[in-house]
DNA sequence: CTGATTGCAAAGAATTTGCACTGCT
DNA sequence: AGCAGTGCAAATTCTTTGCAATCAG
C-alpha cells in the first residue's frame, strides 16, 4: 500500500541488504507497494499474476516470509473481519493504529504522539525492547455511526 | 486465564444474559478461567476434556465463538509466534497490552492510563466508536535482555 | 416437549513443505 | 558454475459445517 512515511522502496531496501532479487520478488514488491489496499496472500498472487503470469503462491509465501524476517513489513489481522486470513503493508517510520470498521469494514489508519509515548512506556517500565507492535482496533466508523442515528 | 480484574465469572455472566448452560459450556468456561496461561482451542480441549471426556472439538469452537459474540472474551494471537493459532482471555475490565518475547515466548501483560488516553483519543479524533482493541507488542523481555549482555 | 446444542466425520481455508528444475550473480 | 530460488502438488494446521442424536429449560 503506497504510503509517504516509507523511506526507501521494499526494492531498495532488498538491493542494500544484498538480497538476491529474483523476477518474481520484483513483481511481489512493486505489486504490494502499489496496491491501494492492504493485501492478503490471495490478492497479492493474483494481482501480481496481472504483471506475470509465471508466479506462484508458494512463492508469495515465501517472499512474504522473506520480508517479515527482514523486517520490511508488517503483518495484520485486522480484528479477524473475513476469515483467518493475513494482510501486509511495508512498515512505515512511525507506526500507526488500524481502525477496523465491523460493520462496513473500511479500515483506517491513525498515528499519534500518544503512541509512541505508551511505547516508550512499555519499553522502561518493563524493560522491554519492542521489536514489532500491533494495534488494531474494532469497532464502528464516523460514517456507520452516522447512518444509525438517522436510520 | 485467572484475572484480578474480572468482575464476574464467565458462566455468571452467561446465566444472567439468559445464555442455556450445558454440562459443557460450564466446564469449558471453568477451564479457561481455572488455567494459567492463555489458551488456544486445542489445549482448551485438551484440559476440558481431563475434567470430562464427553467434550468436543466442534463443541469448543463453537463456545469461543459464542463467549466471543457476547464479547465475553478477547481473542490474542500473540504475535503468531507458534503458528496461527488463537488464544483466548477472558475479558477484563482495563484493557492490557501483551508483550511476546520473540526469543523466550514469555507473554506479559501491560496496563496504562496511556493506552486509555490513547483510545479515548483514537474515539474522538476519528469518530470511531470502540468496541475491542489489541495491542501485542513482540520483543526481546527483560530477562532475555540481560543473558545477551552477559552471554 | 421442543428447539437449541452436541458429536461425528468430512469439508474448507490458509499456509507450508519436499523435491526436481531453473536462473541470478 | 553453483547454489539460492521457484513451481508443483501434496501435506499440514486450524477452523467450520451438515446432519442425526441428545438434552436443558
Amino acid at each position: 500500500m503506497a504510503n509517504t512515511l516509507e523511506r526507501r522502496s521494499l526494492l531498495e531496501e532488498l538491493v542494500l541488504r544484498g538480497v538476491r532479487i529474483t523476477g518474481q520478488r520484483r513483481i511481489l514488491v512493486e505489486t504490494m507497494q502499489d496496491a491501494s489496499t492492504h493485501l492478503d496472500a490471495a490478492s497479492l498472487l493474483d494481482l501480481a499474476r496481472r504483471r506475470d503470469g509465471r508466479i506462484n503462491r508458494a512463492t508469495v509465501y515465501r517472499t512474504l516470509d522473506l520480508l517479515k524476517r527482514h523486517r520490511l513489513i508488517d503483518e495484520l489481522d485486522l480484528m479477524h473481519m473475513t476469515g483467518e486470513k493475513h494482510y501486509y503493508e511495508a512498515k512505515t517510520t512511525i507506526d500507526h493504529v488500524h481502525l477496523a470498521c465491523l460493520r462496513c469494514g473500511r479500515i483506517e489508519e491513525f498515528s499519534s504522539p500518544l503512541f509512541e509515548r505508551l511505547k516508550a512506556e512499555i519499553s522502561r517500565q518493563n524493560g522491554f525492547q519492542i521489536v514489532v507492535t500491533r494495534l488494531e482496533v474494532g469497532g464502528k466508523c464516523s460514517q456507520c455511526g452516522e447512518k444509525s442515528k438517522t436510520g
